[in-house]
DNA sequence: GAAGATATGTTATAATATATCAACCCAAAA
DNA sequence: TTTTGGGTTGATATATTATAACATATCTTC
């Protein structure tokens, strides 16, 4: 495990970085990174933690973009089907991906006295075999850690 | 990972051993296994499978226990938090804990063809360590995979 | 330029979950 | 014994999250 995204960093070119590696990379896939679909990914890149689908929508419904729950649902399902975001089940809430491009098996750390989300991965090894021997195929993995975070455990 | 579940098993016993277990569990802590919550745990014993909190709210309703969601909603939030039932994040459902009374770590493998949900375990030691590094202190987890049970595996 | 695939606009509704407050029950304290 | 407090239940209303359905638009390809 590592990255685990408590400490600080440059936000501006962290967001930048970010978006430009998705237009490449759907760019090669010929994937269609439309403009409300860029300005989700963007939003949820400049804030940074996990937000609820409304959340977003109130964001981009005071922009003019959209104001209709299928605006955001749907700009969310190509984020997730393709990589750039991630669904916290444990919160209904979104979260730009920290490995871009990367094809990980994320593990989300969730504080639940401050709500930061901290993507890490994990060697998906010892899970896949543990389950190949089963004769289970394992398609998506959710694994979601909900405690205190380093800051928060010092608080508390 | 131990116990997968895909097997076959002699479901009344299954269901009145976990009935036992819990109420003796109750008893020892001091926890009240209302009529409701036991029925609700029985529902959940008694189909094996994952249910969805309307879906069991239609089963009390039709035997007269209660039709409004703060019904099921009390009685699970009563049993997940017991340990006697689990939340299945991914399908907002809910399942009969396989493991009642033995302070475990789930994880589920969900079969999206069949809808199977297998409880297994699997030692939490590396996860706890390495999250333990980090400073970060675990107190839930939620851990789900989805794919392919064996069975729909070969009929596919 | 017709056909097919993909994306968007729009309205409505489904599915999941919680807030709130009054009433009830039981056990322990005064 | 009466009172008090915690936990539970009944009942109404509402909040939150997500999708169905269908028309329109846009772009590509044949
Ligand atoms: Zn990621
Ligand atoms: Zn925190
Ligand atoms: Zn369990
Ligand atoms: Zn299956």
């Amino acid at each position: 495990m590592h990255d685990l995204g408590f400490a600080q960093h440059d936000h501006a070119a962290c967001v930048a970085t970010a978006l430009s590696t998705a237009e490449a990379t759907c760019a090669a896939q010929k994937l269609q990174l439309t403009p409300t679909r860029r300005r989700v990914l963007e939003i949820l890149l400049e804030e940074h933690r996990a937000m609820g689908a409304y959340d977003i929508l109130a964001v981009l419904s005071s922009e003019g973009i959209g104001s209709q729950p299928p605006v955001v649902y749907r700009a969310l399902d190509f984020l997730v089907s393709n990589g750039f975001a991630h669904k916290i089940e444990k919160r209904n809430a979104y979260l730009a991906c920290a490995h871009p491009g990367e094809d990980h098996s994320p593990v989300f750390l969730i504080c639940r006295a401050c709500d930061t989300v901290a993507e890490a991965t994990l060697p998906m090894a010892d899970l896949r075999r543990a389950a190949d021997e089963t004769g289970f195929l394992i398609e998506t993995t959710v694994i979601e850690i909900e405690g205190l975070c380093p800051d928060c455990r010092k608080a508390a």
